[in-house]
DNA sequence: CAATATTAGTTGAAAATGTAACTAACAAGG
DNA sequence: CCTTGTTAGTTACATTTTCAACTAATATTG
């Protein structure tokens, strides 16, 4: 058994020094968490949704989800809207000045990308996302 | 862009999934966080080494490292050993239990790993490693 | 060889995360 | 309806992580 050839610990690594290096994107220009960057590029991306749905899409922790809509609504990004038929629920979504923050991170998140892809080269990269979409439904 | 597409994102699914699918191993049996099962598998696959030397090899921020090390002696895992030499230097080393622990830990790491090349394919792997070598070389 | 810089490692406080218990709203069965 | 159960989301508390400042040892430089 060998240390380097250990899967979740190479996953790990990469995935440590791949957000490390765009987690500035955000981090600086915004003063976001990356739960916020997620939910942020979720409702920028599929539209209005209810926490629960982001937690379920992004497998983020319910507590972790709540506490990044809240600081995302004190940002300005993030609006919530009670749901009538049910008031459990509330349909977030994104304020001007948060959609505005979408647009200029999901740009910075596609280049960064095309960065990454041209790295490895693009028969790489479709392995490449095939696998990990294997490994990411755990088991 | 595409969320589902975006590597950083993908990588820390993926990352997440597998590392939480592998951490009950060393925290149910030994009650191990991650970073102390990484000074363990490092010191058990490497030999004795320092605190520095697994901080750079592993990319543990000496903080962590320091905590896990200290973890790892309450659990009588590892020694530390003064370095006459260099009096700032202590080098680290397994004990008998910390050994045991390592083999055995080792042992369903192997298992674990063995599983995944089996869902993904050799093919796949052997590409998949290789990315993931050189995205955790950042940039 | 004294003054300064660097390095290994530790510590304390602040920030973030995870766990469990909680509230409030709805659902279903009797 | 009224009890019991479930669901969305929040909150309190404990654990873990991060950040900055620190100590002690060695290296460097004038």
């Amino acid at each position: 058994m060998d240390l380097s050839n250990f899967l979740p610990y190479l996953l790990n690594q990469a995935a440590d020094a791949q957000g490390a290096a765009f987690s500035p994107t955000y981090k600086d220009r915004y003063g976001m968490l990356q739960t916020e960057w997620r939910i942020l590029f979720h409702l920028g991306q599929y539209g209005d949704l209810t926490a629960k749905q982001i937690c379920d899409r992004a497998h983020i922790h319910k507590t972790k989800a709540s506490r990044g809509v809240s600081a995302l609504e004190d940002k300005r990004f993030v609006v919530r809207e009670e749901v009538a038929k049910d008031r459990r629920h509330a349909l977030l979504s994104l304020t001007a000045a948060g959609r505005a923050a979408y647009d200029d991170l999901s740009m910075a998140a596609a280049q960064f990308d095309r960065k990454l892809q041209e790295r490895l080269g693009g028969d790489d990269v479709q392995t490449l996302k095939r696998c990990l979409r294997v490994l990411m439904q755990n088991s």
